[in-house]
DNA sequence: CCATTGGGTTGCTTGTTGCAACCCACTGCG
DNA sequence: CGCAGTGGGTTGCAACAAGCAACCCAATGG
């Protein structure tokens, strides 16, 4: 499809590859650790594991020689998916939160406060909505009828 | 699962269903639109279409009495998700990009540039890195070995 | 010498998708 | 009036993907 959001889907759209990626971001690399975190089955954490290195996502690195031992790493490009996850946390958080409990909160440590991730222009740094945007060539998905 | 990241992806976190939200932005309203756009087979659609209005990210409107007939239009929480779409494009755009077309480009209207998105702290306005951010509570996913 | 750990593979069963066919209510056309 | 076309689905079946449990192998610790 050429459409860069079904792009990005077929690299994360998939039950547990973009939890995977959460799990790199918070330091999880081995194996067993993703399993034990997922409760995802053992064939299916190989399959995406290695789908997520084929894709460029990940590294597989040999960390010990003998006997040999693999950790999984975020590469650049699977760290600019940072984004994606933050836009996700704070959709989550606002629409899907569990009453009770109080959402994890994310401090931005350069200027020590507590923060929201809001999307804005790189050349006017306000935040964008769908209004004042204008795709070019232009996308509308609506048939002539 | 106890995390913003997987609520998320439990209500858009499939296959087609965000294809589906990013038609609607498009402006595609009606059953048989998006099954032309996203070739989806019509009992799954019919499903996913359902099961989005269940969670609330779009509405269905009879736009026509007799014969009853449809729409499916976003609802707030839907357009809310504008943020996860522009950060998965634009991760689309520099990562999964054929080499030959060039990608879709957005155009902020209010400022008449071309932009991307990017994400920043609501607070200071600068771009978030996840070396600058820390969660609270510590989510550290590694297990004491 | 035996249990444990890391990193898997294999086989079987169950749940999801996709495809095609069908359905129903209406509209427009001749 | 009869009949094709359109919108919005449902039903049935085949193919594939996912989950679960069992097994494997190499090394390490005691």
């Amino acid at each position: 499809m050429e459409c860069s959001v079904a792009r990005t889907l077929d690299v994360i759209g998939e039950r547990w590859s973009l939890l995977i990626v959460r799990d790199a971001f918070y330091g999880v690399r081995r194996f067993d650790d993703f399993r034990a975190d997922l409760g995802i089955a053992r064939n299916v954490l190989a399959d995406r594991l290695g789908s997520l290195v084929a894709r460029g996502v990940l590294e597989r690195r040999q960390y010990e020689a003998r006997p040999p031992r693999y950790e999984y790493v975020l590469t650049p490009k699977g760290r600019e998916l940072l984004p994606v996850l933050l836009t996700m946390m704070r959709w989550g958080d606002r629409w899907e939160a569990d009453d009770d409990a109080a959402p994890v909160t994310l401090t931005h440590t350069t200027c020590e406060h507590e923060t929201t991730p809001v999307v804005t222009c790189a050349h006017c740094a306000q935040e964008l909505s769908w209004g004042e945007l204008r795709t070019d060539p232009i996308r509308v998905r609506i048939p002539a009828r």
